[in-house]
DNA sequence: GGTAGACCTGGACGC
DNA sequence: GCGTCCAGGTCTACC
């Protein structure tokens, strides 16, 4: 099956891909030399397919394997479009930016998208996993569980899809800290899961969700495992760009490019985006560090 | 409301 | 090869 999606210009695949570490982390992966992003997902009709996706002159081609109806096709047309934030405006973005050298990099490259997980579920268990880890660590721990619970394509096997929140519901605490490693986290994806399987927890409500940043934020800092940090990072997946996610290498980084590497807290990090508004996690995610890394 | 300590893993390091 | 220390956010108990 091959689609055709148009995706609100100006738009470029490859820093959607490169906008943050997923792509670095299965079921994503990501060619260069090719320009093409895979993807392996677990459809809501039970099918699994893998989608090949590539740039067009007005948005991308989705080249895809496992998936046949009319049904799968729309909704297969829905995930990659959300995947790739196509329906987002960001030409605010862009204007903000056009006065700034330091977001010349983000407008010439068409930075701004960024790269997001087929369900909202895949994404906040992702996000769970990179806190209080190295790097290293967040990319074992998906890999796990993808090899223990993911769901395989029929053509390939040793292909999966990021594991669904009824397959996870039905591990054990001990289960996913024993054999998926995932240490004291182990309960907090359990719990995830057993909410969203549930339905006591919507998470893909929030696709199009109408609450306000503030109401959507207190309710993700509801779901254990989720602090402040975690919070802004997913509010920056779900298109809310008011906070920061701030980390280690946030302070770190804001130290070095404002105060001369003299120790930063929250608050002072806060404050030196606190003029870009409602765009100011962007201007932090997208800006030209003088140090970067 | 603010803070200290526990949580868990893997990697770096010294012996 | 073994033991120790450290980095990385969030939660809970306590003040």
């Amino acid at each position: 099956m091959d689609i055709e999606i148009a995706i609100k210009q100006p738009f470029s695949l490859t820093s959607v891909v490169n906008s943050h570490g997923w792509v670095q982390l299965r079921p994503f992966s990501w060619v260069s030399d090719t320009g093409i992003l895979r993807y392996i997902d677990k459809l809501p009709t039970g099918s699994t397919a893998e989608y090949e996706i590539s740039a067009t002159e007005t948005g991308v081609h989705v080249s895809v394997l496992g998936a046949e109806n009319a049904q799968e096709r729309s909704s297969i047309e829905e995930r990659v479009s959300w995947m790739l934030a196509a329906e987002q405006d960001m030409s605010g973005f862009y204007k903000l930016a056009a006065g700034e050298p330091k977001l010349n990099r983000a407008v010439t490259n068409v930075q701004g998208r960024i790269l997001r997980s087929a369900t909202v579920f895949e994404d906040v268990l992702k996000t769970m996993l990179t806190t209080n880890t190295a790097w290293s660590g967040t990319i074992r721990m998906v890999n796990t569980l993808i090899d223990l619970y993911g769901n395989p394509l029929q053509e390939d096997a040793a292909v999966c899809a990021f594991p669904t929140p009824t397959r996870l519901a039905n591990s054990s605490e001990a289960e996913l800290r024993e054999r998926a490693r995932l240490g004291y986290r182990a309960p907090y994806v359990l719990e995830l899961a057993r909410t969203v399987d549930s339905g006591e927890l919507e998470l893909e409500a929030y696709k199009q969700t109408t609450l306000s940043t503030q109401e959507l934020r207190t309710q993700l800092l509801a779901i254990k495992g989720i602090g402040a940090y975690a919070a802004a990072n997913l509010l920056m997946l779900l298109g809310r760009y008011d906070y920061i996610p701030i980390d280690s290498w946030a302070l770190k980084t804001v130290s070095a490019e404002w105060f001369n590497g003299e120790t930063v807290n929250k608050d002072q990090v806060e404050q030196v985006f606190e003029r870009w508004g409602d765009w100011r996690g962007l201007v932090y995610w997208f800006w030209d560090y003088s140090n970067d890394g």
